[in-house]
DNA sequence: CTTGATGCAAAGTGTTTGCAACTTA
DNA sequence: TAAGTTGCAAACACTTTGCATCAAG
C-alpha cells in the first residue's frame, strides 16, 4: 500500500469513527488535496471542479475542516489574508522560507531551532502544542 | 524627550516627508496606539472613540497603514482572522508564546534562534527581510 | 485656497451557515 | 430509510474604497 492509499484509508477510517459518510465529493477533494505543495481553498476548489464540476465551495471548505481535523492536512497562514494547506500526514515537520517577491515557498527542517524553542518554552513554564516559524524575504532568484 | 514624544515627532516627520497632514484624528489614534501590549484594529477604534467619539473605522484603518509604513507599529497575525498590532519603534525584536486557552501573549527574545535562522537562510541563498516565530500552547496558568 | 483627510455607507475578501433536496450506509 | 451531505445563496467578520464634505498647511 503506497502513501496515497494509506492516507485514503486513514481518512475513511476517520470518517467511519465519527459516523460520517465517504461521499464521492469527499473522495475527489481528498485526492486533489494530496498533491504536492501548498494550495489555498480556492485552488483546491479549482482542482476539484476539474474532476467534478458540480463540487461547491461550501463542500470544499467543509471537507478541508475534516482533513485538518484528521491531521491529513496542515493549515498555514502566510499572512496574505487567505489560508494555505499542505499535506501533513506521512511527512516530517518543517518550517518555511517565503519569498515576498515571487511567492515561492521553501521548506526546511532544523532540529537545533526546535530544541531552542522547547528550552524557551520551558523557561516560561509554557507547554507548546504547535508552532509556526516563517522567514520572509527574497529567494535566490529574486534577491 | 521621552520615548512617546520621540515617536510622535518621528510620525510627524514621516507625514511631512510624504506631504501628508497631521490631523487631530491621526494624533489621537497614534496616541492610543502607543499603549503597551497587543491590540486589534477594533480595539484601537474603541480606545480612540473614547478620546474622540467622531473617529471612524475607516480613519483607524487608514492611520494603521501609515503607522505600519512608518515602522511605529508592527503587524502580528495570531491566526484568528484578525490582525494585531504592537509598538515596534524603540523596542527590541521579539517573538511570541500564545496561549490557545486564555489568549495570553508572552514575549521573548532569543539570540541563538535568530542566529540559526540566519544560517538556515544562508544555506538556501535566501535574504531574510523579516520573520515570525510563534509558539502556540498552554501558559502556566492554563496547562 | 489647494490638497489631502474624514465619515459614511457600500463594496470587497475569504469563510461559514441555513435549508430543501439528495446520498450513503 | 434514517442520518448525514450537498449546492446554493445569504450571512459573516474583517478590511478597503468611492464620494461629498471638511480642515490642515
Amino acid at each position: 500500500m503506497n502513501m496515497i492509499q494509506e492516507i485514503e484509508s486513514s481518512f475513511s477510517g476517520f470518517l467511519e469513527k465519527k459516523d460520517l459518510k465517504l461521499t464521492s465529493q469527499r473522495r475527489t477533494i481528498l485526492h486533489q488535496a494530496l498533491r504536492d505543495g501548498h494550495f489555498s481553498a480556492e485552488m483546491l476548489l479549482d482542482f476539484s471542479k476539474k474532476q467534478d464540476p458540480t463540487i461547491s465551495k461550501a463542500t470544499v471548505y467543509r471537507t478541508l475542516a475534516l482533513l485538518k481535523e484528521s491531521k491529513i492536512l496542515e493549515e498555514q497562514d502566510f499572512g496574505d489574508g487567505k489560508k494555505f494547506y499542505e499535506r501533513s500526514q506521512g511527512r516530517k515537520h518543517h518550517d518555511h522560507l517565503i519569498c515576498i517577491k515571487c511567492g515561492k515557498i521553501i521548506e526546511f527542517e532544523n532540529e537545533a531551532i526546535e530544541r531552542l524553542q522547547d528550552a524557551e518554552a520551558k523557561k516560561h513554564q509554557f507547554k507548546i502544542v504547535y508552532h509556526s516559524l516563517k522567514l520572509f524575504g527574497f529567494c535566490k532568484d529574486c534577491a
